[in-house]
DNA sequence: TGTACATATGCGAATAAACGAATATGAAAG
DNA sequence: CTTTCATATTCGTTTATTCGCATATGTACA
């Protein structure tokens, strides 16, 4: 039953859901989920940091790189993230992130630069 | 997208939760959502009062008591009710509700002697 | 009109969450 | 072994949320 409160309520945070619909399509360092996003990266990190402490997601280094993966099992998640994906065009802040999903690999490397 | 936001936040609250979960397979005044979870009649209130600012539940009075439903129209809140429903024996305490369900009509009258 | 009962709301205290700024950690490369 | 860069964490402050209790509202009916 906690899972479930803890999982709302990690959805109901803005910069969370950005970061976990983003995530629902793709792998991403933190560094361009702070670019596409234009969060802060502590803010990003921190997001991140909760979505592990739920076994949600799954953090790999490459390189310089901490790539973070939504996990296989998300549980309850994956009928809402879908229904939310299905109607993408109502959420036009999450809607703007997917595009801006095209230019992830333009953010890598610029991380500390673009400091928001 | 505030309205999703809201709605994860509304779920991330174990009585509301328990007490969406039950409007959502039927029809109860406050009296008897209070009998059923044994949880304080305010706290009941309350948790309705929210519902009702976004638009969850519609309250219609029949004598002395209103009572409570979820309207048609619930959004992506369907899909995941759907899957939590579903698993319902994964969640003791929504399953034990569902169960007290059946007490329904012994709760009516009732509101005022189980002070909890 | 007054009483009883169902439901709603107000309020102060306690708890938790979010935020921004600074800084810490840790890997990679020179 | 020092610098650089990506990422994580700490800290103090502010802002929400929750909770329990008391009380208010409103309807029905004597």
């Amino acid at each position: 039953m906690e899972y479930i409160l803890q999982s709302m309520k990690l959805l109901s945070d803005e910069t969370r859901l950005r970061v976990i619909m983003l995530l629902y399509q793709g792998k991403f360092c933190v560094c361009q989920l702070t670019g596409i996003t234009e969060i802060p990266q502590p803010k990003i990190s921190k997001a991140l940091s909760k979505m592990r402490d739920l076994n949600l997601v799954t953090d790999t280094r490459q390189d310089k790189f901490v790539y973070y993966s939504l996990n296989e099992d998300i549980g309850l998640l994956k009928p809402l993230l879908d229904e939310i994906m299905t109607n993408i065009e109502d959420y036009p802040v999450l809607e703007s992130d997917q595009k801006n999903k095209a230019k992830k690999d333009l953010y890598l490397n610029q991380c500390s630069k673009i400091q928001l």
